[in-house]
DNA sequence: ATGATTTTCGGCACTCGGTGACGAATAGAG
DNA sequence: CTCTATTCGTCACCGAGTGCCGAAAATCAT
């Protein structure tokens, strides 16, 4: 084996969202982990911002987690698979919390409840949830990386409607659903984004509920943006 | 110069939505093209049916057409570049007929017409249009490359809205609608993918009637689906 | 016709992302 | 110590994408 630098340097960032190091059965049986995905994450955050993400090799953030090439893509399929693990346990997230919702309550009430409670945000978490996803957001590549996680949280929408409202999953209005609650998410996103004001779950509120009042003209006409 | 297979025979399929033979001004200087934007794609959807996208080289694109490796990506920045020619120009029809959509058209509305209008097709380029959105609604690597083209269409829609409605481009409410015609839309054309029974049209107007009359249980509950 | 100019094309070499195969390293269980 | 399970590293390989440069094929000027 190829002398590995020490880890805890590699990491760097103290900050960490999930816990990823008590983690472990104590009874496993082969060769423990030289690294772990969450780690491979940050080392390539870090990596990105500072350097650019079509700049950054894939060696360099193995290196970086003190683990070789191939063994990141043992992690991850592919160089902008990275940087989603964070919004793929957040749909699971809404999934859940879709299952759980009251039948008694509206179907798009509970999907506005669902998305706003899966988007409160730990104070010290907010700094690398924005450098993240102005990353996803920026970079070309990485915004094309989106599609199959897109899919994922506009389906978990789309079960849930399909089954309040009596449908078959693949119906037109399910569909619409899904996918235009995601495009108002995305749109909540940007503008927070851009802006470094107000509260992300403000923007997805305003978002939400312009899109349960319907696209007219009225709605257009609100204030500018939601008060801070 | 490597011996050129005929140009004729590769093209193989007669079929062709634009013309691009006859758009030459006839004094151009240097050595006439080999081949054209429009012929790569047709070789490239017959590939991709044929045998995958996956499983098709880029060499074989460009072989098909008569052309070297070299030659495809001075007509295309990427191999999943070369199935969105129409969807682009789509893009600018939209944009164009915003423009001249009258102004006491509400909002929506004219963005509803734009879309339908743009999105009507001769009957003999269906079955090209079917196989082209297929592809790209399909496979992973194809969808991924449909972010900056999605861009586009929401961006050109969300202007128009901003312009309409007096707020700047950047603001929540007209990103909320452009994300979310789009959205609409995708899923409008998901559900005519699927079945192969009605006009396209007609599930995009009801899609986007949906979005404009509001999310709420009452359009949920709606007839499954718009009427062929 | 001949040469200059302009545009496209092909070939070559190179980097990097991604994959399959295989043996080595490291742990617990017996 | 041996057996087994799990992770890891190395190697070899393919294809996408890019920069460079000279050749091909057309028009224009003389």
């Amino acid at each position: 084996m190829s002398p590995r630098v020490d880890n805890q340097d590699s990491r760097g960032n103290g900050t960490r969202m999930t816990d990823d190091v008590l983690a472990r059965p104590a009874n496993r049986r082969g060769r423990p982990p030289g690294t772990s995905a969450r780690e491979l994450e940050l080392a390539a955050l870090r990596l990105f911002t500072e350097q650019g993400f079509h700049e950054t090799t894939v060696d360099q953030i193995a290196a970086a987690a003190g683990v070789s090439r191939r063994t990141f893509f043992r992690y991850y399929d592919a160089k902008a698979d990275v940087l989603w693990n964070e919004f793929d346990t957040e749909v699971e997230t809404i999934r859940s919390l879709l299952a759980g919702s009251p039948p008694d309550l509206p179907v798009f009430d509970a999907v506005r409840r669902a998305v706003l409670e899966a988007n409160h945000y730990r104070a010290d978490d907010v700094p690398e949830l924005r450098r993240r996803m102005t990353l996803l957001s920026t970079v070309p590549d990485l915004a094309a990386s989106a599609a199959v996680h897109y899919d994922a949280w506009e389906r978990a929408v789309s079960a849930f409607v399909a089954r309040r409202s009596g449908q078959p999953e693949e119906s037109l209005y399910p569909l619409v659903v899904g996918r235009a609650v995601l495009a108002a998410c995305r749109a909540a996103y940007d503008r927070w984004s851009a802006r470094a004001d107000a509260d992300l779950t403000v923007y997805l509120d305003a978002a939400l509920r312009a899109l349960a009042a319907g696209l007219t003209d009225d709605v257009l006409g609100m204030e500018p943006d939601p008060v801070p």
